[in-house]
DNA sequence: TGCCTCTCTCTTTTT
DNA sequence: GAGAGAGGCA
């Protein structure tokens, strides 16, 4: 654990003379090697090129599996191993904790020790944190200043609408907190918004409420997330020297996945890399693809990239094509897809690897039998042994997922749904910290205001007004005003009880933080508060997972020197933790997949609405439509060697059935390298049957003979395709006659189960069944809970 | 305080 | 159509 505190400062008078070697350090080892670095030998020309390309701005346009990481770390290990900085004098950003670690042991692999003193390689937040907090006074925050969650955010920003008389309702914190943090992450203080934007919100009050809210979150001595970065920059636009210090420590920069940047951190980077006489030379290395960029929804600007070369002249431009990934047809199926978009900067990957399968793309009846089918084809490849770890589904949206969780629990294949809330938003895991928050900073209130009444202690929102009061008259804490309170006759006796006996236990606890290891101090307050009693005592199915995973934040916190660090990394890094060793296959959002790679990758709901997703299209029109074709663009390319597209002719959309267009972009995808699958089953004809019934469908430009087979197929079968179905017909919106005349009948088919039968099912035991519809149960298991299950998966209890 | 009912939303999400 | 959140009422 590095602290910038502590560095060794490297504000020396010499700058060009290089640094004195450490024994046994990277640079003494590669200047004993010369000539020829084992780490350079292993990268291709061009990056190699990206690594010896030290001095001065450069680009490296890395495509997907082209080796980016292997260069940015190799990079940062030349750079040390050439003598030209130390490992400290090296600023290396990345977006996520995860990239974060990643790089740090890579580099740990590559330059041993080396890596152990990098304290500014991480996330833009935790180093504009880092950075904040040595400054803090010269933007109005303490050193010690926590870092709001969303949660309290929205419960600070609810305070200040009512302080302003907003109406709530028409104007929810909500949406607020998105408009701020959209302002923050394009550089504006609230004077800065412009007015008809800030004018928007709340009957014209948007620019008094942001800055009413800033107001705020200075008297707490808080910053939200927005902060970390847009006070950094202030900071460094507004105190010329704090600038220059860190111009000068920050001898080489380097950034990862540039393509994401919004433009605060757009605007801190140009002002760190900026010539200064120190540091004549712009060393800033920015690395990322133009292609990969799928943020621009919440902030990010491809710009950024696009326009480099103009924010630094001279800038060498590297592009990584080679792919060490895919196979030729899956690349060649990318490629020819994001070809569509404009303005790229234009790379082609390629490959040295073998042709291997063509992407398939598959039509199917609706959302079920896409599960299905997906659900089949994964049991085959177990049974031919590939690892589960191995295979992904990639969805655009997560209201995708349930079904095909819902499949798997019925089928028995393990899985794992990446994304999903995180450990620390979870409710328990937040009552938690804010207990210790409230130990370890008795000024926090919103912490406070979190767990006063958690568990219930008879002290409702009458009681918290009245705090409230207090707290503001007096202009002190909270917890101080509860205190005061429990003093006077203003409180019920009983309510004044409670806080006098909450106090005690405060400081009770509060005393003990030098004393006891803080692990052991947590437990001690989750028990003494009747924390964890709360959960115990609750009946809800999820009380038993609960309190597991406060054990886990007891747990965890071990691996922190004491309760303020523990309390710093938990609002930045900590994440849920890795589950067992049991092979599983990934579920998880297109977004999700970035950075990750598998062998068989399954892409579903290729449909247009749902992807293009047409939010997408109404908000963003053609950007909008250009950033869903790189999230297709992403999607293909995180399979190495299989890659499978689905389509479904009905999808359920905010619970109606909706018969749905496939999406242009699988027109989109050369027929050279993709095959179309016709399906075993009838139902595939239901792919043509929209399409030729759909009102404005669109010309397709498909011409595969698989696809003209298809469509023959279809022309003869298409009719009885609903055959297979098993979703009501009084659903339906549209469709053949023929169709709904089947489903009619499928629908209204008896199960041959009744409610209050027992019955036994091969994974989950015994059990009664508590509802039927259609072919589906509900059913409570004796041991396993209530689930959903077919039919079929069940027989009749002895 | 707690429960019931009404209303609203329903893309992606890191820090 | 489902789930969350807010508000009303006992």
């Amino acid at each position: 654990m590095s602290d910038p505190f502590e560095l060794p400062d490297p504000d020396e008078p010499d700058f060009t003379r290089a640094p004195a070697p450490r024994a046994g350090g990277i640079a003494a080892r590669a200047r004993a090697a010369m000539g020829q670095p084992r780490y350079l030998e292993v990268l291709n020309p061009e990056q190699r090129a990206a690594v010896e390309a030290v001095d001065g701005p450069v680009l490296v346009l890395a495509g997907a599996g082209t080796g980016k990481t292997r260069v940015l770390t190799t990079r940062i290990a030349h750079t040390i191993a050439t003598g030209r900085a130390r490992a400290h004098e090296i600023l290396s950003v990345t977006f996520t904790n995860k990239a974060a670690r990643e790089m740090k042991e890579r580099i740990g692999a590559l330059a041993g020790e080396v890596a152990e003193g990098m304290p500014w390689l991480g996330t833009f937040h935790s180093i504009g944190t880092k950075i904040l907090r040595r400054h803090a006074e010269l933007v109005g925050l303490k050193s010690n200043f926590t870092i709001l969650d969303m949660d309290d955010q929205i419960r600070l920003l609810k305070q200040v609408l009512q302080a302003e008389n907003v109406d709530e309702k028409r104007w929810p914190a909500r949406q607020l907190s998105i408009l701020i943090d959209g302002w923050k992450n394009r550089g504006l203080e609230p004077e800065r918004v412009p007015a008809g934007e800030a004018e928007a919100f709340g009957n014209g009050k948007g620019r008094r409420l942001y800055a009413f809210y800033q107001e705020r979150l200075k008297a707490l001595n808080a910053a939200d997330f927005g902060d970390l970065l847009l006070e950094g920059l202030r900071l460094l636009r507004d105190n010329p020297d704090v600038l220059a210090e860190y111009q000068r420590r920050f001898r080489y920069i380097l950034v990862d996945e540039y393509q994401d940047t919004n433009t605060v951190q757009y605007l801190w980077l140009r002002l760190l890399a900026q010539a200064s006489p120190d540091r004549p030379q712009r060393n800033i290395c920015c690395v990322g693809d133009d292609d990969q960029a799928i943020y621009g929804w919440r902030g990010a600007d491809v710009d950024n990239i696009l326009r480099f070369d103009k924010d630094f002249p001279g800038a060498t431009v590297i592009r990584l094509e080679r792919n060490y990934r895919s196979t030729g047809h899956i690349l060649a199926a990318a490629s020819h897809l994001i070809a569509h978009n404009e303005g790229r900067l234009g790379k082609t990957l390629f490959t040295d690897g073998v042709d291997g399968e063509k992407p398939t793309v598959q039509g199917v009846w609706d959302s079920e039998e896409e599960t299905r089918v997906v659900g089949e084809d994964i049991e085959q490849l177990q049974r031919r042994g590939q690892s589960l770890e191995d295979v992904a589904i990639l969805v655009r949206a997560t209201f995708q997922m349930r079904e095909f969780e819902e499949r798997f629990v019925t089928l028995g294949v393990p899985y794992r749904v990446i994304g999903g809330p995180k450990f620390y938003e979870r409710a328990e895991i937040r009552d938690a910290l804010a207990y210790m928050r409230c130990v370890a900073q008795p000024t926090d209130d919103l912490a406070f205001e979190r767990i006063f009444n958690t568990p219930k202690r008879g002290l409702g929102d009458a009681a918290l007004q009245l705090m409230h009061e207090h707290s503001r008259r007096e202009r002190i804490p909270l917890m101080l005003a509860a205190r005061a309170l429990s003093e006077t006759e203003e409180l019920k006796p009983k309510q004044r009880q409670c806080v006098r006996a909450l106090m005690a236990d405060f400081d009770r606890w509060s005393s003990l933080i030098d004393v006891k290891p803080h692990n052991e101090l947590a437990e001690m307050v989750l028990e003494e508060s009747g924390y964890t009693d709360m959960w115990q005592k609750d009946r809800s199915a999820d009380a038993a997972g609960r309190l597991e995973n406060l054990k886990e934040l007891v747990r965890s916190m071990e691996q922190f020197p004491d309760l303020a660090s523990f309390l710093e990394h938990i609002s930045l890094v900590m994440e849920r933790d890795t589950d067992s060793g049991e092979q599983k296959v990934s579920i998880m959002t297109l977004h999700a997949a970035k950075g990750l790679e598998f062998d068989t990758v399954y892409l579903p709901g290729w449909e247009e609405g749902l992807f293009p997703h047409q939010r997408a299209l109404d908000e963003q029109g053609r950007a909008g439509l250009e950033e869903e074709r790189r999230l297709a663009y992403v999607g293909v390319t995180r399979a190495r060697k299989q890659a499978k597209i689905y389509f479904a002719t009905n999808r359920r959309i905010r619970g109606m059935w909706q018969t749905t267009i496939p999406s242009r972009f699988l027109d989109e995808l050369p027929a050279d390298h993709v095959d179309v699958v016709e399906a075993a089953s009838a139902s595939y004809g239901g792919y043509a049957a929209s399409r030729f019934n759909s009102i404005d469908s669109f010309a397709s430009t498909y011409n595969t003979p698989g696809w003209q087979r298809a469509q023959q197929r279809n022309a003869a079968t298409g009719a009885r395709s609903g055959a297979t179905s098993g979703f009501g017909a009084s659903q339906r919106r549209s469709g053949p006659q023929t169709i709904e005349g089947e489903l009619v009948a499928k629908a209204s088919a008896t199960s041959s189960f009744q409610t209050g039968a027992r019955v036994f099912h091969v994974k989950f035991g015994n059990g009664s069944i508590v509802g039927v519809e259609g072919n589906k149960l509900t059913v409570d298991f004796d041991k396993a809970g209530r689930k959903m299950v077919l039919e079929s998966f069940v027989q009749k209890a002895g």
